[in-house]
DNA sequence: GTCTATAGTGAGATAGAC
DNA sequence: GTCTATCTCACTATAGAC
């Protein structure tokens, strides 16, 4: 399967660069990460979602043939974002060590800001049949092409499996299971700004404050660091 | 507030000892716990349960007056198995260090012989309101207290909380943020056993299986002992 | 305690005008 | 692209016989 990136400038075609799309698909997708995040897939209807963003319910299915794949657009986006993140931080070559704290580093922050991302990933994961295999747009009108769900977090986690690889041969890191390293680390990052009421309780401020996401992610990288440490 | 044991043996009252009742309502409660662990709370109905279980629709009604009172008495049910997991293990006052490895231990076990406890623990976290400040049978007729979800956690998390304070004040451990580190190792224990196919597919093997479970086992005690270590 | 029958609502999805 | 109107179905919950 060859992943092609959107060809952007095929000379000899104008396109009439259409660098500003007319939204209504965006703006649909950002109201939904609210409302699934909050809600999850089943809790959060058509009807709702319509009403919260400010158009009839046939509009939403004239842009999306049905809800689930609305749904796998909508975790799509989420999933490039963190992506994204990942990308931006990740671009030199540096130690494993340092890198995984950076990674780790950059990967709080953004789920700190972006509040809806955290939820919506631990749905994601804690859902079978992670919303789905989705083909979405194999026809030539669009340039979008979304990736399965599967094939984009595999991607993220395999990035992290090289880096642990790595560090194990370098021998800075012990030779821990890569597996449940990483069930460990998503569980002590992505849970963490997934768990709203119940973390909000349980450190006493909102966990999405600059105090608590500053202190979470020294906690989080000394955690990772000693329990990497060869 | 004061939390009272059922007080089983009131002398004078003969109570005609109903040791095994008929059991209806468990038989719905286990059955319920199989469905919402894969669903989620919006994504199974009434209907599928009554089908599942064997009964009408209105014999659920009968035994719960409403969709949320059954869903809340199956996670409480799921809460005092957890609860039940950690008194088996924590009866004599070893070290801080030994305690909190027996208790990682007793429960990683338990999760593991309990399959849709993790699953279902997790939902119950990442969704608001944790279904739900619920009183339940305030009639003399029946023993059943139901706690709210919130009270019964509260219990089991003030437990690690004590546990990690006493290791801190006795310098055992260093002096991490304790709101952080109970999140941290709920992420790693809950979340693991809530991942299903995911985790499935990052350690290669069923989460369940006993090499997995042992593996993890040691692995998330090896992490949580460096990351405590003073 | 279980059932059939049904009420009443909201779900996902479609038809077709503008 | 957006709308109103509508279809069909599943949902929670209730009524009342046995």
């Amino acid at each position: 399967m060859v992943l092609t990136m959107p060809s952007q400038t095929k000379p000899g075609e104008p396109k009439s660069v259409a660098v500003r799309p007319p939204d209504s698909r965006e703006k649909i997708l950002e109201v939904a990460e609210g409302l699934f995040a909050y809600g999850g897939y089943a809790g959060v209807g058509m009807r709702q979602l319509a009403a919260t963003v400010g158009l009839s319910k046939s509009s939403l299915f004239h842009h999306f043939p049905t809800k689930r794949e609305l749904y796998a657009a909508m975790l799509d986006r989420v999933l490039s974002r963190i992506a994204a993140a990942l990308d931006a931080v990740s671009d030199h070559d540096a130690a494993p060590a340092v890198r995984l704290e950076e990674w780790i580093d950059g990967v709080v922050r953004m789920l700190s800001e972006d509040m809806p991302a955290g939820r919506l990933m631990m749905r994601a994961l804690v859902d079978e049949e992670p919303f789905p295999a989705v083909r979405l747009t194999a026809d030539a009108q669009s340039d979008r092409e979304l990736m399965p769900f599967e094939v984009r977090l595999a991607g993220i986690v395999d990035r992290f499996r090289a880096l642990l690889e790595e560090g194990i041969a370098e021998g800075v890191f012990r030779p821990v299971s890569i597996g449940d390293s990483i069930l460990s680390v998503i569980g002590a990052v992505v849970f963490h700004f997934s768990s709203g009421d119940f973390g909000e309780a349980l450190i006493g401020d909102s966990i999405f404050s600059h105090a608590a996401v500053e202190r979470r992610r020294r906690e989080v990288s000394e955690f990772i660091r000693r329990g990497l440490q060869a």
